[in-house]
DNA sequence: TATTGTTATACTCTATAACTATA
DNA sequence: TATAGTTATAGAGTATAACAATA
């Protein structure tokens, strides 16, 4: 009795895909997934505190300091002192982080597109609206803690 | 700048809230996301043997044998010897993880239904046939080798 | 007093390599 | 020889708790 995945079966399958995809990427190298989401952080927020990082990535200011160790001394991000406050340092991305950076964001754009071109173009417009009200919802579930798994 | 997310961005936002949510659900309890994966696994395909599970899963035997460890410990799940194979165990779900995994699936079936429902009914046959042709292509793609990050 | 980041310690997940028992 | 699972060892990611320096 094989059961018809569900929608939400079928969402969870498109990030497994990606994230086995990217884990596979990056075998070998001095990065892994966690790093990568740092990174990605600094990217788009920009150099930030430990703190900072700590509150964007959902962990606690010790792993921030480990992830950050792992990133310095594979040379994708440096530590300086903050401009005012002596306890702080910012975390910002190297040049080649950047370039790296640069490179993956444009190529995650460009998968983006190759997945929307799947879509039957007349179906696209509800397809897209159908993405954006799917998250919203969850968002939504998961700030009220309406969603139960036990 | 801020960048407009693209549908890979959301589709990727959706299964983070999902995970995130997951794992605050599970904070404090034997089970991981890891071990989840093991009982759904192990829910949906039957018993099975260690290096069954391995394949299933995409780790090694190594890691499997430090999974099943923990599973049998937190009583969710039993080796017994393989019926011809004196080699091999068998690896399967205690009752009460039975009856988890089913309150789990019908958490997870309600869940879906929940997201189907902030579509808006029109859109939702197009939204379904999207979302199917966004994981067909991306299994495409990484099958080929076509996704690069780098 | 509160905050920033560290050291100390521990648990989970993962991997490779060498080994035992069985096929 | 090959396969199933283990022991041995190691690295990454995470957590809590106690601490130093600074605010």
């Amino acid at each position: 009795m094989t059961m018809e995945p569900t929608i939400l079966d079928r969402l969870l399958a498109i990030s497994s895909l990606f994230q086995a995809d990217m884990q596979r990427a990056f075998a070998g190298t001095a990065l892994t997934e966690a790093r990568v989401h740092a990174l990605w952080v600094l990217h788009h927020g920009g150099p930030s505190t430990q703190q900072g990082l700590s509150a964007a990535l959902g962990t606690t200011p010790r792993s921030v300091s480990a992830l950050v160790d792992g990133l310095v001394s594979a040379g994708y991000a440096e530590r300086s002192p903050h401009p005012t406050d002596r306890r702080a340092v910012v975390v910002s991305l190297t040049e080649p982080a950047l370039r790296l950076m640069e490179r993956m964001q444009e190529d995650h754009r460009r998968l983006s597109d190759q997945l929307i071109e799947s879509v039957d173009a007349a179906d696209r417009p509800a397809f897209e609206r159908g993405v954006n009200a799917v998250f919203w919802r969850l968002d939504d579930l998961v700030r009220n803690e309406a969603v139960s798994y036990r």
